[in-house]
DNA sequence: GTATCGCTCAATACACTGTATCGCTGACAG
DNA sequence: CTGTCAGCGATACAGTGTATTGAGCGATAC
């Protein structure tokens, strides 16, 4: 059992071999089958067998399943695009935001990941890197403290944003129904739910509201967030 | 396969048993498991095991195991104080954002659930109600989308938030390390990561920052969140 | 040239998981 | 007392992550 982190253990050298093998392919194809039928489609035995190759030959790439998974997420972060150095830090963490909001339509199994464990591989360490770049050193944010919280804040609205649209989008796709249809039908639960009286500003969501598409209200959250950053630290 | 929720289905008659079962004793002892060991001790065979009762029996209250995840969800919402009505919108999302913190902390497994699957039991209808009318009627969110967005703003937060505090609280845990210690070895990794100078931003947060408690990081992104929205809707 | 070592990979095995199926059993209906 | 039927346990199946084992093979030592 080595306590060493993936990102610490350099890769086998790769032998000649009929089908050879690399950690990018292991988890290139781990991300093709997750995309494809999602994060149940990744186990040891399909992944190898995507591969030509038996289960316990990915073993010598990766000690274990989870590691896999973090490999997969760090290749994800290594997908979005970081800004420019030098961008206006409100410009720049939308940037970011937006960036790690296609990465996950892309790739939906992603949120399911976010959450689980700290990410310290080295796209992700960019990326945060980035992130608090674009703050430090600006006249408002005078403390390392200030920029960590500002982009502590950004990064958890953003996962959280991210989690729920990505949430609902699987179930309306996996019950296979548009969302007016989901909202007419809902399963006579959500209906009898309303009918009760019980919750009358959901049934007002539920039946007034604009449902436009999902990205509005990302923008709309992420501007808030922004402004209070903003406000916090502008001349009083 | 029925098509039918849950909560859509009335929980069998208690019979006469040796030992009673209910999805109330049932859920209780998951989330006792869980609460002890993670969401990994929470199998069918496991909990039945608890309650001194085959496993096979729990389908009779239960349909699938992603019904009982549901049920435990729901059970934890019930957990969470709600605003009086009538209260500041401000202080009671704060309330209701403090209180599903707590909850995470108590039950850490609660969030690997908070991102899957949409929240549809009565606990959890009854949560979103309360928040969406401590915003509705008044006039500073003139539309049901206003409330809607400010909500799901928040609620997106505390999802990010929660989520990174735990998996941070967990790791910890689970190395078994203080902050500080953890800080100090990190793993080699860390610090010949930071050694390459390619991160000096990250460097500083770990080496300058003032680590205290996650708790003031929390509210101070809730008050991000919260001043933007309070911005965006007091007269300009 | 032969023998031995070490490495790599595949096969097997184990302890689990969620859940379908099947028969028993015990309670009630007539 | 007999028939029916619901509920429960045992069993079974396909799948999981991973430990162990053993076979093959290439490189090195003599």
């Amino acid at each position: 059992m080595s306590n060493e982190l993936v990102w610490d253990r350099p890769e086998p050298p790769s032998k000649p071999s009929p089908t050879p093998l690399s950690r990018e392919l292991i988890v290139n194809a781990a991300i093709r089958l997750a995309d494809e039928g999602g994060l149940d489609e990744v186990s040891f035995r399909k992944v190898a067998a995507a591969l030509n190759a038996g289960p316990m030959r990915l073993y010598g790439y990766v000690e274990t399943k989870d590691e896999l998974l973090d490999l997969m997420v760090d290749e994800v972060y290594g997908e979005i695009a970081l800004p420019d150095p030098g961008t206006d830090w409100r410009a720049a963490l939308t940037q970011i935001a937006h960036g790690i909001r296609t990465a996950a339509k892309r790739h939906p199994w992603l949120v399911d990941l976010l959450g689980g464990r700290p990410h310290r591989g080295p796209n992700s360490l960019a990326h945060i890197e980035a992130s608090l770049a674009t703050l430090d050193g600006r006249p408002e944010f005078p403390t390392i403290d200030h920029v960590l919280g500002a982009v502590s804040a950004v990064m958890a609205f953003v996962r959280g944003a991210v989690g729920s649209e990505i949430a609902e989008a699987r179930e309306e796709r996996s019950s296979g129904m548009t969302e007016e249809q989901w909202q007419a039908a809902s399963g006579p639960y959500m209906q009898r739910m309303l009918a009760t009286g019980k919750f009358p500003t959901l049934a007002k969501v539920m039946f007034e509201a604009e449902h436009t598409n999902a990205e509005p209200w990302f923008d709309t959250g992420l501007n808030y967030v922004l402004d209070g950053i903003a406000t916090r630290h502008s001349p009083a």
